[in-house]
DNA sequence: CGCTTTTTGTAACAATTGGTACAGATTTAG
DNA sequence: CTAAATCTGTACCAATTGTTACAAAAAGCG
């Protein structure tokens, strides 16, 4: 059986009453897959053809690298589905070996009947639509920012845009710590560069809250380095 | 007049015959909107409310930085659309200010009327699809190339996943500055990583041919730089 | 308040990459 | 085939970042 109440809290499915996904199931065709633990769901490269979804238990996805070693990436939990990401698109294949932590039992619904699921329901379809495009805009950010390639640029681009409308001061609410891991850096390579950018007063931290000086400046780090 | 022969080159309308476009439009409300060469279209920072597509002259995007300056980024020619992947999602909103380049029309469809056109035709539903799931797959690519910090991490990714199938040789299709423009580095860089990696006999190019000598050793690059 | 833990500032040296320049090799065009 | 254009290999030094280590400052806690 499978429990619709659930899958309320599924990303696809959510603000779908549990009775609507009752009827959306009803009206396509799936097929409910079960595994045992260790059993491998999908290998990587392999086409998408299935939007998994997991109905119970967990699976784990893992990368696997060219001399077949594997290295673990995530656990996905029921009620989440799997490679929403990868669905359609040209490169629509697995970029991860999936298998069962344990007894697991995934809702498996084919690419084209999907299709005419999201024909046939509005939220679901919204719900696709954001959840795909949330994705994409949050790579993109984060390609923007590896887009600056020394400490000083990452620098002048977090604080202008954590300044944003206020005016000048604003409060910095990472430690050095996880602002280099954010840059992925050192944490003393950061330190050093801070200090650094202090001594040239383009901006001052005290206390944890930052007060920019030279706005102008740091627009020129960004294009300039 | 809408030239709906020309939106068959259009991503979203690609496999779409001409009559056919013409009766889907003729389905929804769209408006088609007139800009003279100079004028804003969207501003950046606008939540996206219309999909747009260009139906004659062209469009540029630019980034403003936080000091009001521009920087161009892309031209957009009709047929295409604009800021397909900033329809949905949590930050739908524009990255780029566009402003027109000459005489200007452009399809403005109001973005709940292209969730119904999504609903009624699946050739433009996945022609959607597969659109912003390629961008997103791309980016994803991108990031995790760009993961790799050094050279030698970046060349032995790329040198691994170009051998994919095939034993240990296969011809490098690119220049040395081609590639080092993908790594985003230099090229005499990238030229005295690629001679000191073949020094340590990892692979050898001969001829814009590459063979792969230590896969083993190549691997390890990958994990531990 | 006093103690522990976390965070920060800084130094010295190593590793990596960038910038520039130039000559030889290879490819392309005519 | 020859000349021009492009590509490659290499050298030198500057700039940037990583690595490791240690002490001072700040924050959290009983």
């Amino acid at each position: 059986m499978i429990d619709y109440k659930l899958l309320e809290q599924c990303p696809v499915f959510e603000g779908v009453s549990e009775s609507e996904i009752r009827n959306i199931l009803n009206g396509i065709h799936y097929q409910v897959k079960k595994y045992k633990k260790g059993d491998v769901v999908v290998v990587a490269g392999e086409p998408v053809v299935y939007l998994f979804v997991v109905l119970s238990g967990s699976v784990k996805g893992e990368m696997v690298d060219y001399s077949g070693k594997t290295i673990k990436i995530e656990d996905i939990e029921a009620p989440r589905p799997l490679a929403t990401a990868f669905l359609f698109g040209k490169r629509n294949r697995f970029p991860v070996i999936v298998t069962a932590n344990n007894e697991v039992r995934m809702l498996a619904i084919h690419v084209p009947e999907f299709l005419k699921l999201l024909q046939n329901n509005v939220q679901v379809l919204k719900n696709y639509l954001d959840s795909i495009s949330s994705r994409s805009q949050f790579l993109s950010q984060k390609l923007q920012f590896l887009s600056f390639k020394t400490i000083r640029g990452k620098m002048a681009h977090f604080l202008l845009q954590q300044a944003g409308d206020r005016l000048h001061s604003f409060p910095l609410k990472s430690t050095q710590q996880q602002l280099s891991e954010l840059f992925g850096v050192t944490r003393p390579s950061l330190a050093r560069v801070l200090s650094e950018m202090q001594k040239e007063k383009l901006f001052a931290i005290e206390k944890r809250t930052v007060t920019l000086l030279d706005k102008k400046r740091l627009n020129d780090i960004l294009r300039n380095g």
